[in-house]
DNA sequence: GCAAGGTC
């Protein structure tokens, strides 16, 4: 009996389908020779800390450091505190009479750093000698997969992707759970006060944004705004400069010659400068750009948003969700016409889906070497009938985004006046030729408010005079960068990085960020649940103890995204033969660094604390 | 009581 083991259900079900095997057994898929299991992510976790001796936090067991770290089952919390998972006992016991029976076992976890640790962890956790050989695929379909069975690899192949992922985990628990423990101890241990490689930074980016926002002293300026008229048509124009006394913008609004002031035509065109624009559409949705979208658009909190997801993915609505590619291989693009077909029903989206079917279709997000190891989110092409509300709103993103994505170009005219009266003044306007996959929603663009458009601008030429309608002073103010929402931490987070200054660890970071699609929303959920963090409308702000903690640990490398840029340019000198005992001591030795300055920098947070009550 | 990672 030939064993596969995948990640999830779900693709074990793909696999067994187009091996023809039927027979639903407890745990797997039985058929033509093969079984197909499956884990549930991760089955096993690191040990806890009192699974070495070190019971209840106390300075004396500081840094934690066992020899060798263990792997425990999966554990649930309950009302008498956490106990093993037993559903994921089950399965693991389901495996593990599967390996003892395998004549050969076949790893298809998903092709990644993670998923290799995956089937690893549980391989050594069951003491499985057995040869493996990995499935190495990135989408689901029936060629893919076959091909991917046609070209397995030897397990060996993939030993130094799995030292990598093992040195993530184990230096997230050494770092994490000693920091924690070291903060928490000397702030006097009356609550949980967690640091780690990923929620500390992002706490740092919500509190010094919060800070900046709330020290920013707004700036007064002027602008002086003209309204011309052309063919009994009216547009705008905004002086070409600002200004930072009143008096002087009255200077200038005085010189302008406007009807008013007995000029019949006193805006003089000097300059008229057409362009035309492309726009591209949007790439498809992953799990982030959704996140996003559904919190600026209906209030969604990632985790809501994930949730929902995960309810349509299990009913075969949608593909998998926890995604962080935007783009799709040529094999499934194929299948986008029949997707776009099933749209020609839908009661928002019918027209566009005509349209669209009627079009060659724009290949933007068609790129397979930037599927890593799930494509972008699409719908399955089941009927979707009868949805609640939250899904029926996230499904219909997801189809609006399809249509979008495959549609073509935006095409506009940008046209901007050059007008003298007194001064300069600008107008800018923007027509558009063709909508493109801008009809898909139809919605206008949000503008740059500084500079209002017109949306449409009479034709003039230079050396035109125009008669001044209108002129005023408006009155405006410098803005902060505003308070993150879910939206744009969730984009911080995933562009964090781009801003480092060395260049090794920015390309390190690159496709990556802190933390990833799949646990961005948790991390957001623990800064709330340790109330680093509070809710407020659409804003995330920091609490009092968020602030505290970050003072102190502002200036660390804990919480800066700089950490997650150096682990990841290690691993993957790990994953290409580089020694992995030289990181783990380094590992070592910044938690004993990091240990022992938390547990005297804490102190200061001991009477905050006590005044908070 | 604690990390970050995965998923029902």
């Amino acid at each position: 009996m030939k064993i596969i083991i995948t990640e999830k259900p779900s693709v074990a079900r793909d696999l067994a389908k187009v091996f023809g095997a039927t027979t639903k057994r407890d745990g797997y898929i039985e058929g033509k020779g093969y079984s197909f299991t499956w884990a549930f992510g991760h089955l096993l976790q690191l040990a806890p800390p009192q699974e070495y001796g070190y019971i209840g936090w106390k300075v004396k067991n500081l840094p934690m450091l066992p020899q060798k770290l263990k792997l425990s089952v999966r554990k649930i919390r309950t009302n008498e505190g956490m106990i093993e998972d037993p559903s994921v006992r089950k399965q693991l016991n389901t495996i593990k009479a599967l390996f003892d029976i395998a004549t050969e076992i076949i790893v298809a976890t998903d092709a990644g750093r993670e998923g290799e640790l995956i089937f690893r962890y549980i391989y050594h956790y069951l003491h499985c000698q057995k040869p493996f050989r990995r499935l190495w695929i990135s989408s689901q379909t029936d060629a893919a997969i076959k091909d991917g069975f046609r070209n397995l690899k030897p397990g060996k192949d993939y030993d130094t992707l799995f030292y990598s992922a093992h040195c993530r985990s184990e230096s997230d628990w050494l770092v994490g759970m000693n920091a924690t423990q070291a903060l928490s101890i000397s702030a006097g241990s009356k609550t949980v006060l967690s640091l780690g490689r990923v929620q500390t930074p992002t706490l740092a980016m919500i509190c010094a944004r919060y800070l900046e926002n709330k020290n920013f002293i707004p700036q007064t300026y002027f602008q002086v705004i003209i309204s011309l008229q052309k063919d009994g048509q009216n547009f705008k124009a905004v002086s070409k400069k600002n200004y930072y006394k009143r008096e002087e913008a009255e200077e200038v609004l005085n010189a302008v010659k406007s009807v008013a002031d007995g000029f019949a035509t006193g805006g003089d065109i000097s300059k008229v400068e057409t362009k035309t624009k492309k726009e591209q559409p949007p790439l498809l949705h992953d799990l982030s750009s959704l996140q996003q979208e559904a919190n600026k658009k209906k209030g969604y909190t990632a985790d809501e948003t994930l949730a929902i997801l995960q309810r349509l993915y299990e009913e075969k609505l949608i593909t998998y969700p926890r995604t962080g590619s935007q783009y799709i291989g040529d094999d499934v693009f194929e299948t986008i016409p029949q997707l776009i077909e099933k749209q020609q029903q839908h009661p928002f989206f019918s027209k566009q889906a005509i349209v669209l079917a009627n079009n060659k279709l724009n290949k933007r997000s068609v790129n397979a070497k930037k599927v890593t190891d799930h494509h972008a989110i699409l719908p399955t092409g089941e009927p979707a009938r009868n949805l609640s509300p939250d899904k029926q709103v996230l499904y219909d993103m997801i189809i609006g985004r399809m249509l979008e994505a495959f549609h073509e170009v935006c095409v506009k005219d940008l046209t901007k006046i050059t007008i003298e009266s007194g001064s300069t003044f600008i107008a800018n306007g923007t027509v558009i030729r063709s909508a493109g996959w801008r009809a898909v929603y139809n919605e206008p663009e949000e503008n740059d408010q500084d500079q209002p458009e017109n949306n449409t601008i009479p034709k003039v030429s230079e050396g035109e005079s125009l008669a001044i309608i209108e002129k005023s002073i408006a009155e405006k103010q410098t803005k902060p960068k505003p308070l993150y929402t879910e939206a744009s931490l969730l984009k911080a987070m995933e562009t964090a990085g781009k801003e480092i200054e060395d260049e090794e660890l920015r390309y390190a970071m690159k496709g990556s960020g802190l933390g990833t699609p799949a646990t961005r929303a948790s991390i957001i959920e623990t800064l709330i649940k340790r109330s680093y963090i509070t809710r407020k409308k659409k804003n995330l702000l920091p609490s009092e103890t968020g602030l505290a903690v970050y003072d102190i640990v502002k200036d660390k490398l804990i919480a800066q995204a700089e950490l997650t840029g150096q682990w990841e340019k290690r691993l993957e000198e790990i994953r290409s033969g580089a020694s992995v005992k030289a990181f783990k001591e380094e590992i070592k030795q910044y938690t004993r660094k990091i240990t022992e300055e938390l547990l005297i920098a804490g102190k200061e947070l001991e009477l905050l604390l006590e005044d908070q009550g």
